[in-house]
DNA sequence: GTACTGTGTCGAAGCGCTTCGACGCCGTAT
DNA sequence: ATACGGCGTCGAAGCGCTTCGACACAGTAC
């Protein structure tokens, strides 16, 4: 193993000088710069990680907490994991891979042991019992995922609420007057999970607002659950014409499901999705859509906790608005035979 | 921040003392271990990740490579980092999540700096890149997938040529005669990548063995391409009534377009999966497979590289038995109308 | 009683790096 | 010519921990 010491000697300069090269902390001249690049490269000299941490308090790590659940969203998860890894390294960050597992203990253990710098915090909970623990701490974190109460925390999501809205508003413009909701599994719900009662309400207050019936459902994934779930939908509502849909797993079922009854889509209903781009458009029919960002909000966590670590940057809540593509499955609702 | 130091102060001993306490690797007398550990707990004392990482150059950080493409078998790689980070926790391990962005870059990086203790390679190609690098590092290491040349190599992965030969048995067992299979998307043969390239070994040799026409198809996932690849199919061996899918993205599009074809499962036409078991259940006809053991492939990799790094465990590959799961997409062959 | 073995504890020497203050040198202002 | 401020470099002091050898003491064996 090539240390900073061997270096400096095959340079012929002395070790605060090379760590100076490295660092670029102070001025060093052209010349002694090139000769310590050169032997760096010649010895093939890498910086010894856990002594740099210790020296400087500075581990250049971030740590990411996913849940450990892998029933939900798990494209979405894995889509914001990666995003956030390449990010991170292109500020020279690395990251560190916490579950849920552990649970706030996670927190305490990073915070405590100086092994990351700063902490990304996914799957936030209304009401998250991690989060008066990071509070205290001080560690330096982003959350993606909106608490209820975001003093003194920096979080960046999709407007959930504004999503919900977004949906109805294209449903109601098309002449729907009633709307099935159907959402994550039921679990998601009471874990009082962010993002799936933002959207919610959102979704009911835009629906007072334009006068529209919704009727919202949590679902299990697949056909089962999902048949069960929409047999109930028809029974209560049999004039049910528009579909609002925020479970990856059950936008097929729905789909197979409506065309096994033989309701056209988009003829006779409509679907609107709020899932990532990719499972829109490799649908059965490609689904009109309000894309969950998944990239942008693993960017946007680590570009802004960087900006933290480096001194910039603020608490605040970042939203990203909304965007509905439309695609082929919705349409004019259809006039009821009279 | 506390340290050892002051916590040896507290409780009226030497920090060597603590150390001991804290590693258990001399012997302390009850009485100074509980007065120690007291001393731990009020002061809430964490030791310090860099300090002990250069003290000891042991970082008790494993890392994962994972592949940066997130269009294939998400859920399947989601499983495994899971269980990786999961089964670390217990033996003392964080997890460093690397994406394959850097390529062989990072393996150098990790081994130079000693960041990591030992790494996990998922998604190896037959003729990896990282191999060279990973064998002259001497970096330990496990790899979850089977490259070509495995002599130094430690490796997990499923039994993908017996998976293949299983799926054919089973449908030549119910009397089919032309199988077709439905494989990864083209780039995913065209990198080399080991288990589709075995999957596809098995399934022909076993082909052969028992006098099955195989016909492969790779193929992307959603409807679109899957409805071209089934024209295809049908129309060079029109009496194929088997198939083999490997393909998460595939499975939903296939069983649709059958049935929208007028060809029902499994009565005309027989369907095996190679897939988790939750997506095999939770299809739109509950699907005969073979799971692929994501879960126990994380595990193993872990447990068998904290071996090594135990100074037990050896060199060697495990391929893990593929287990059939009968479910309702596969019967008997349809007889021919004569 | 002496000699010896173990057990439990301590002190000190690093691990490889960062960083602070010091210092020599050169160019410029006086 | 003298004084002065930068610039570029060096030396040394840690960062908080592990670990090795030393040592004191008690217990056993003769």
């Amino acid at each position: 193993m090539v240390t900073l010491a061997e270096v400096a000697q095959h340079a012929g300069v002395s070790a605060s000088t090379v760590s100076y090269v490295l660092s670029g902390k102070r001025s060093i001249s052209a010349t002694t710069r090139q000769r310590v690049e050169q032997s760096i490269r010649e010895l093939g000299y890498h910086p010894n990680a856990g002594a740099r941490a210790l020296a400087s308090s500075r581990s250049n790590i971030i740590a990411l907490m996913i849940p450990l659940r892998t029933d939900m969203y798990v494209p979405v998860m894995m889509e914001i994991a990666i995003a956030v890894a390449t990010t991170a390294r292109t500020h020279g960050y690395d990251i560190l891979l916490l579950t849920g597992e552990e649970g706030p203990d996670a927190v305490r253990r990073v915070t405590g042991s100086g092994l990351a710098d700063a902490m990304i915090l996914m799957d936030v909970e209304l009401d998250d019992e991690r989060l008066p623990l990071l509070r205290r701490s001080g560690q330096p974190s982003v959350l993606i995922g909106l608490p209820a109460d975001t003093t003194g925390l920096t979080c960046v999501d999709l407007d959930w609420g504004a999503t919900g809205a977004l949906c109805l508003e294209h449903l109601a413009g098309l002449g729907h007057r009633d709307i099935a909701v159907i959402g994550e599994a039921p679990a998601v719900y009471e874990r009082h999970t962010g993002f799936a009662e933002r959207t919610l309400d959102g979704l009911r207050t835009r629906a007072k607002d334009l006068g529209l019936r919704v009727l919202h459902r949590p679902c299990e994934g697949g056909y089962d659950a999902m048949a069960v779930t929409l047999a109930r939908i028809f029974d209560e509502r049999p004039a049910t014409t528009g579909f609002v849909v925020q479970n990856e797993s059950a936008v097929e079922p729905l789909l197979a499901l409506l065309r096994q009854q033989g309701r056209a889509v988009p003829e006779d209903v409509s679907v609107v999705a709020i899932c990532p781009d990719q499972v829109a458009v490799q649908a059965s029919v490609r689904l009109t859509s309000v894309a969950v960002p998944a990239q942008e909000m693993g960017r946007n966590a680590v570009e802004r906790l960087v900006a933290k670590l480096d001194g910039r940057g603020t608490d605040d809540v970042v939203l990203i608005a909304p965007e509905l593509t439309v695609r082929a499955s919705t349409g004019p609702a259809p006039t009821p035979a009279v």
